[in-house]
DNA sequence: TTGAAAGCGCTAACAC
DNA sequence: GTGTTAGCGCTTTCAA
C-alpha cells in the first residue's frame, strides 16, 4: 500500500506462493506446466500470478537448471545497418524464434578488437552459441569456450586458427564468374575495386578475378586494381584516379555492395554510365531501375543465415559430430550494365 | 586430465580461489577491480583467472547485485531487416556500447500480438530497459514493469494508453509539405500511397496530405488514396488500378520507403516517370542515381535512435522527471521526380 | 587486507 | 499432490 517515489520491488515466486496459500515449488511447477498440481490449487496460483503481475526471473532459473540454457544467442556481423548484415540477422532470428530463443546482436565493424569484447561481453552473460561475421584474423582464443560447451558459428567467413562450423558464400566463384563475363563481351582492361584487402571475402572475390584473367591469357595489371575502399565515396575518388590516367580500363568489377554504388555513382556523375562496363557483387534494391540496370553477382543471404543458425541449433540440440563448412552458390544475373562492349576513353 | 566426450564444465570463482589459495571474496575483489588487495595476491589470482580462462557469470552476479542491473536492453523494431529499423538500431547500439549495455533485438512484422511475446522474453531476462516502434494499440500490459523500475521508451510511434517517454518525426508535416510541393507544381490530383491504414506514421503523413489539399482548396478525393501496400510488389498493383482508371492522378505523393520504390518501379516500367510527379517519404540509397532522382522527405534516423537511447539511458541513470517527448524534424529534398508539371493521361 | 556466512530467485532432489 | 532443503555463481554484509 506504501506508495514511495521510489519503484516498487518485482514480485518473485514467493510472494506468488504466500497470496495463493501454497509452496514456491507448487508456483514452480504451475508456472512451468509440469503438471501435478490440484486443478483447483492451480487455479488459485494462476490468480495470484495475474494479481501480482507476477514475471519469472528466467536469469534466476537459467543459475539453477541442469542445461544450463539461458534461451540466447549472441550475433557478431560487421554493422547491423548495412543491409547484408541485417538481412543475416533477420534470417537468423526468425530460427531462433521457432526454438524460444532471443539473439543479442552488435557490430564489429571490422575491428578485431571489439569482436573480443563483444563474444566477452556475449559469453558473460552466457549465450548459448555464437553466430560470427569475423573481423579478427586469430580466433584460437574461443577455443576453451567450444570445448566448454559453447557452439560458435562463423558466418561468411571462415574461422582462423580454430576449427568450427561455417557457412560461406562462393566469393572466389562468383568474381571469376563476374569477370569472365566482361571478358566475354570483349574487355581486356577491367578495373578490380574492393574493401579492404585483408578481408576474406574481397580476397577471395580478387582470386576469382586473377584466375578469370590468366585462363583467358590477359596478363594482370596491380594498377588495375583498387583496394581499400570501405565506403561508396572512397571508391569514388579512387575510381577516379584510375579513370584520370593515361590507359583507363574499359570495365569494372565492383567486389562489394557499397563499392559497387560508388562505382555507379562515379560513372553516373562522368557520364560514363553506357561507356564503361560494370559488374557488381552483393544486392543492390535498385539494381534494376538504374539506365543502365546494374549487372550483378548476388549471395543468397537469408540462406547463409538460415544455414548457420541451423548449424548452431543443431549442436544446441546435442550433435556432436565432425564440424561442417556450408557453401552457398551466387548467381551473376545480366542487366545491362555488365553487358556493354569496350570504348576507348583514350585521348 | 580425464579427457571425456561431454563439455568440461566452465570453471567458476571458487575454482579460481583454490587455485590462487584464497577466498572468493578476495578473488571477487580482483576480478572487479575493487582494490584493497595485496599485489601479490592479486597477480595470484590473475595467473589462475588466466590459467582456468575464467569468465565471471555476470548472470549470477545480477541476480545478487544491489542495483540488479543486467547491463542489457531490448529493442523492438517493425522488421531488423528493414533499412529504418535497422539504422535505429545501429544508433541505439552506439549509444548502448557507451554505457557497457549490449542489445537484445527482434522484429513485431506490425503484429501486435509478437509485441506482447517480445517484451515478454526481453522482460523475463530482466533486460534494464525497452526501446519499442510499437506494433500494438494499447501498452498498458507495460505500465507495472515500467512502475517496477524498467523504464521504457517509444520510438517513431507514440504509446497508446500509457505515459512514457517517446520519439517521434514531424511526419504530419512531412507529409503536408510532400502534398504542398506538388502543388506548386501545379498539380491537383495528387495521389496517396501509403502502408497499412492503422500505423501510426502513415496516419500522420495521410492527415499532413489532406490539409495540404484543404488549405489549397483542392477537394479530397478518397478514390486517390491508396492504403494497405506493405511491399513494393502491392504498392505496383494498386496504383495500376488507379492509373488504369479514366481520370489518373498527375502526381503521387508515396509514404513510405518500400513504397516509394513500388511507386518508381511501376512509373518506370509504365514509362511514365518523366511524366508524373513523385515525392516519396524515407531514404532510398539510389535516389540520387535514378532518372529523374527522386525528390524525398527524409528523417534524421540517428538522430531518432540516438534521442531514443538517450532517453532510455538517462532514465537508467536514475531521472525520475516527467516524461518526455522528442520531435526530430524531416527534410524535403528536391531531386527531379517532385518537379514535374502536371500531364494529362486522360485519352 | 581478508574471509565466512547469508542470500539473490529459482530448480533439482528428495522427502512426505 | 505437495513441501522442504540445498545450492546454482555470485555480491553483500560483517566480522576478524
Amino acid at each position: 500500500m506504501s506508495e514511495t517515489h521510489s519503484p516498487r520491488s518485482r514480485s518473485t515466486m514467493r510472494d506468488v506462493a504466500r497470496m495463493a496459500g501454497t509452496s514456491l515449488k507448487t508456483v514452480s511447477r504451475v508456472v512451468n506446466d509440469e503438471g501435478n498440481v490440484n486443478p483447483e490449487l492451480a487455479v488459485r496460483v494462476m490468480e495470484a500470478v495475474k494479481e501480482l503481475d507476477y514475471r519469472p526471473n528466467l536469469q534466476a532459473g537459467f543459475l539453477r537448471r541442469s542445461d544450463g540454457k539461458t534461451q540466447t544467442i549472441g550475433l557478431l556481423v560487421e554493422n547491423i545497418s548495412n543491409p547484408f548484415s541485417s538481412a543475416l540477422h533477420r534470417a537468423i532470428e526468425d530460427v531462433a524464434r521457432k526454438h524460444n530463443v532471443i539473439v543479442f546482436a552488435g557490430s564489429l565493424d571490422e575491428d578485431p578488437t571489439r569482436e573480443r569484447e563483444l563474444t566477452d561481453a556475449f559469453l558473460s552473460r552466457r549465450v548459448d552459441g555464437l553466430i560470427i561475421v569475423p573481423a579478427g584474423e586469430d580466433h584460437s582464443y574461443l577455443e576453451n569456450e567450444q570445448e566448454t560447451g559453447t557452439p560458435i558459428v562463423f558466418l561468411d567467413r571462415p574461422p582462423a586458427n580454430l576449427k568450427a562450423d561455417y557457412v560461406v558464400a562462393t566469393n572466389f566463384d562468383g568474381g571469376f564468374a563476374a569477370t569472365m563475363h566482361l571478358i566475354k563481351q570483349g574487355h581486356r582492361r577491367i578495373a578490380y575495386i574492393g574493401d579492404y584487402a585483408t578481408i576474406y571475402t574481397g580476397a577471395q572475390r580478387l582470386g576469382g578475378y586473377k584466375k578469370a584473367l590468366e585462363i583467358s591469357n590477359i596478363p594482370f595489371d596491380p594498377k588495375l586494381v583498387l583496394q581499400g575502399s570501405h565506403s561508396s565515396s572512397d571508391a569514388q575518388i579512387s575510381l577516379s584516379g584510375l579513370f584520370d590516367s593515361s590507359n583507363p580500363p574499359t570495365a569494372i568489377f565492383a567486389s562489394q555492395n557499397f563499392v559497387t554504388l560508388g562505382a555507379i555513382r562515379y560513372l553516373h556523375n562522368r557520364g560514363l554510365e553506357r561507356l564503361v562496363a560494370l559488374v557488381g557483387f552483393d544486392e543492390i534494391s535498385e539494381a534494376d531501375l538504374l539506365t543502365p540496370a546494374i549487372t550483378l553477382v548476388t549471395q543468397d543471404v537469408a540462406t547463409m543465415g538460415e544455414s548457420a543458425a541451423e548449424l548452431l541449433f543443431k549442436r544446441l540440440n546435442g550433435y556432436e559430430g565432425e564440424f561442417e563448412k556450408k557453401v552457398i552458390p551466387t548467381v551473376l544475373t545480366p542487366r545491362g550494365s555488365g553487358e556493354i562492349a569496350p570504348t576507348s576513353l583514350q585521348r
